[in-house]
DNA sequence: GTGCACAGTGCAACCGTTTGCACCACCGCC
DNA sequence: GGCGGTGGTGCAAACGGTTGCACTGTGCAC
């Protein structure tokens, strides 16, 4: 290849050049620029006067190629999902691991993906061509063999949500789903309802599975039946809880006097439909919502609302990551971050009979 | 260094490797991953079903640093900004910018920043080491002495917003924020309004000014006088529209009948502000927000919203930078994107005296 | 039968760092 | 004055791919 170099476009100056102007050997600066190595002041000065004067820096693929560190996390968002800009999921999620990477000196690689399948190619993209050190997995539907897959390549890898079946391996983030939900329908009981319904979402998904468990928990805990039609899994968006209020009112003397939704967008629907049937929350329904959309805030009445730590839990699977990169190993075990009911106008007491 | 790769934590194998196996040379192993090159079907059969049995995909840092390429195009985010997940401008630029670079194979590379002398010590460090082939800037307090050092850097830039000077090398992409803000004040006259306040935000961003001058220049072709009152900056936040009620609010009858706000949240504080003083939207009042955020659609009354099309413009940023990457220069000229205005409940002709 | 084009593969230099080891000079100690 | 220790630097082999060029063999035209 010979001269494969010249006459290439922006033609960066490399270590060799700084070494030539220093009159030093190319190693001697490499040690300057790393740090870690013991340099007289006298050679460390010529060396950053002539870095200085051709505007060295560094070349970062070259480094990683060398050290087989790349510095970068990996996340991959499926970013034609509709409700990626509606759901506050993803950019809090990014917000954190972002500030845990920054922090570290870390930056955050970001892979697009379709589908839940191509999450799963792109992952695997990323792992096996090495393009992080580590990656986060934010899939609520991996299934054993998938995480097993995952497993299978070697960069440290921490999940959000935790690992379907018996992974003790496999590190990973979670919010206490089924405790939260489980307190949101104590806190309705406490209220004085009894007949709780629960807008659910994707049943497939697993948080939506764990926040139904905490739904049963609760109601079984109380003494309290569950009638089948105050289940409705609809799906997650506004219509999703719009749809819900018909099918939990077939029978009116046994409606719900208290929804619970998975997010706040379905909850927006809960409201909707609700005063379209003249039904005035909380007087008469009592709704919390999850997430704590900043809309949330803004709606009439304003919504009480699961806030799940999302946020966090992108700065701990991060932090996670980091820690066991810098230590050269692999993420172990989890952390169960708790979620936080923000009361605001929509529950109340249930109407007297 | 010698017998660096021994003993190393997750050994993976290499082009070599599978040419061992497959019996061919290592360039012939480059040749069948990299597409471009006559192989013999033979050959490639054999080459594949040892990369197979190997579990072998090439090392991508390894092949940036061989072909000067990173398939990568970064952005830097204020993390630490508080209005991060309030306001639609990032996630939705990153959508955009995601879209895009998946649909190229590219991925997108993310630094974090804690202000805005930092973007530009991470933009600089990204551009310096090399670690994406292009970036997309996205801060508008950029001064020309920034936008000449970005430009001394060799790598493809893009700016999301235009350029404060004549800058006639660097490329960018902006939303039509004069004249979208010209045609919103245009609205209100069209209503009836004659009395319209403008409430900006800081008035050092360049999105601000761009707005002030279209509201200006409405106002001066409609030949309505402005008074100095209507104009206020606020902060980009609900305080700052509902402190902004006050303000222009001090003489009665010569209060505003139609308000402006440069962003949704600021909407939001008119709203609450104008409600606290008994005045009703829209019958005694009309408020126009910017953004067109999910909340606009569950205000009461439901807000109209200049929509911004930030996903179009990290969409067309990234299309830029990857075409021009692509051919090897820089990218050139710039794309303007129309906003447009959504009309909902909060605007209506202004009450009869 | 010779010449030629071209498909297919190997060779080796190169991308820009890092780092184990060798080496040298100098210092202080006995 | 010899010698061990050590601070500072150079040497060269990695890291794992890519690619210009050389070379071989085959098919085809003349």
């Amino acid at each position: 290849m010979a001269t494969r170099n010249n006459g290439r476009r922006g033609n960066r100056p490399t270590i060799r050049d700084v070494a030539a102007r220093a009159r030093v050997h190319p190693s001697t600066v490499s040690r300057v620029f790393s740090g870690h190595a013991q340099i007289s002041p006298r050679t460390r000065q010529r060396v950053l006067e002539a870095a200085q004067a051709l505007n060295f820096r560094p070349n970062a693929i070259a480094r990683s190629l060398s050290v087989q560190r790349t510095q970068t996390i990996a996340l991959v968002v499926p970013h034609v999902f509709e409700g990626y800009f509606q759901d506050a999921f993803f950019p809090q999620l990014m917000a954190g691991l972002l500030a845990v990477t920054y922090s570290h000196g870390y930056r955050l690689l970001l892979g697009g993906c379709e589908s839940y399948s191509d999450e799963i190619v792109q992952i695997l993209d990323i792992l096996r061509t090495r393009q992080a050190d580590g990656i986060v997995v934010a899939s609520s539907r991996l299934d054993v063999d998938t995480v097993g897959e995952l497993q299978r390549q070697a960069p440290p890898l921490v999940l959000i949500g935790h690992p379907p079946a018996h992974h003790p391996d496999v590190a990973w983030v979670d919010a206490d789903n089924q405790a939260a939900t489980r307190e949101v329908v104590e806190y309705l009981i406490r209220l004085g309802h009894r007949r709780i319904a629960y807008v659910g979402g994707d049943p497939d998904n697993t948080v939506v599975k764990e926040r139904l468990e905490g739904y049963r928990e609760a109601m079984a805990r109380a003494g309290l039946p569950v009638e089948a039609h105050w289940i409705d899994y609809g799906y997650f968006a506004e219509d999703g809880g719009y749809q819900a209020v018909a099918r939990t009112r077939v029978k009116p003397e046994r409606a719900p006097t208290a929804y619970y939704a998975g997010n706040d967008l379905m909850a927006v629907g809960l409201l909707r439909g609700l005063r379209e049937r003249g039904l005035r929350v909380p007087q008469d329904v009592s709704v919390v919502g999850t997430n704590d959309s900043p809309e949330a805030r803004h709606l009439t009445p304003e919504l009480t609302s699961l806030r799940v730590p999302y946020r966090e839990m992108g700065a701990a699977a991060a932090e996670m990551l980091i820690q066991a990169i810098q230590e050269g190993g692999r993420p172990r075990g989890h952390r169960l971050l708790s979620s936080k009911l923000v009361i605001r106008a929509s529950t109340g007491p249930p109407p007297r009979r």
